[in-house]
DNA sequence: TTACACTTGTTCCAAGCAAGTAAATTTACT
DNA sequence: AGTAAATTTACTTGCTTGGAACAAGTGTAA
């Protein structure tokens, strides 16, 4: 159960410049979203809960973001870029299936670590199908940003040498996201399996390396 | 947009049976909610209008099925029976690799003709994700089947000496199933985009076909 | 005194339930 | 057997609750 905050009025509240007031309640709204949606789905969390539990009232969340679908973009829009950056740094100076399997590994840890913004970022993630607000543009270009990373890995692979330059990279590419999100999918729906969480990543990095890899 | 249906009392309505009766509203009911969260996404799709779509009543939606997510598991099961059997009939007889491309050709199929129960299922499938009611056990159970089924085609390949006798069943058919959903999931975002869906089923029958068949 | 952050009041509409009506099936009686 | 009353079942209508969205308000910083 999320508590509600008791008052934003602690300490040093008051005299706030508007821009800090702002960014206080949307990390609070954010929160506070975040851990609704993870505690009880997206379907089930109100714009009013999310306003109280960040301590303000009932409105504020439908004011600042305009509508659920607009907090949820923004929530996705937040996750997004944080994920974007940490996927980045893992990766950073690592080319072909290096760099695959490095992301592999870390997608795996997130599994297993569960931070609740993952898990939060891949409910929204998959209500984006049925959805045809903004959520599901957001989406898209997140996919697309992904899939530009993963070739230019690939592409990268063929040019040093580490990676079969018969290897069509857009096609590996796709293949490779798609399992990634299945696996995803898997891992959402029964968490408790981690197991096969585990041995779907490892099956994911052989088979990367069959594909990516020259044979001796 | 989904016209109102005008009457159910035409011809031979009258003098009905009580199963006879709930058999048809149910059918009618089921397409009404089929059509509308295709056309509308499950968000919006409401027991009221599924009701009168139909023909009926607002109420009657919500009588008959208890609730939106009563709705939804019993949509949900009848099209996972018919697409239970449509897949067994394409797989009939077949073992390993040859089942598996089988499976997939079957699947590419579905994404071109792209039949609306289908779409509406996989509308369903992602949305489980997000939701804790009846509908998640029901598509933990489909998945659960449709593994066993992957599975044994491996298992049956290896037996009869198609497949590599060093592949471990289990985590093949884990693979094959995540990558088939991230590529729906690519699907359901991207409709549009129908040459990078046949592309990666293209991708994954070259792929399956290395990870199961011995190379000369 | 203007602009912005936030709150409160209100409308609309869906979900879910309860109490109603109408149609079919059983039972009772001839 | 036939038919009328009683009962069960199919469906409808009325009502309550609660969220989304918007408008008009209050208070705080520029």
């Amino acid at each position: 159960m999320i508590e509600k905050r008791q008052s934003i009025g602690n300490d040093a509240s008051s005299r706030m410049t508007h821009a800090e007031r702002t960014d206080l309640s949307d990390t609070l709204m954010f929160e506070a979203a975040v851990s609704l949606i993870v505690e009880k789905g997206t379907e089930k969390t109100t714009l009013k809960d999310v306003g109280e539990t960040a301590g303000y009232s009932r409105g504020l969340a439908g004011y600042r973001f305009g509508s659920k679908g607009g907090l949820f973009n923004y929530v996705i829009k937040r996750i997004g870029d944080e994920w974007s950056q940490e996927l980045r740094s893992v990766t950073e100076g690592k080319t072909g299936y290096e760099a695959i399997a490095a992301s592999i590994d870390a997608h795996y840890q997130f599994c297993v670590d569960a931070p609740i913004t993952r898990r939060a970022f891949y409910l929204l993630w998959f209500d984006a199908v049925s959805t045809t607000s903004d959520v599901r543009e957001s989406m898209i270009r997140i996919h697309q940003r992904r899939h530009q990373d993963v070739v230019k890995w690939v592409q990268d692979g063929i040019d040093d040498g580490s990676v079969k330059d018969t290897v069509d990279a857009e096609a590996v590419a796709q293949l490779f996201l798609a399992t990634v999100i299945g696996i995803l999918y898997q891992w959402m729906l029964q968490p408790e399996a981690i197991d096969a969480v585990r041995q779907l990543h490892e099956n994911l990095k052989q088979t990367m390396q069959v594909l990516l890899v020259a044979q001796p």
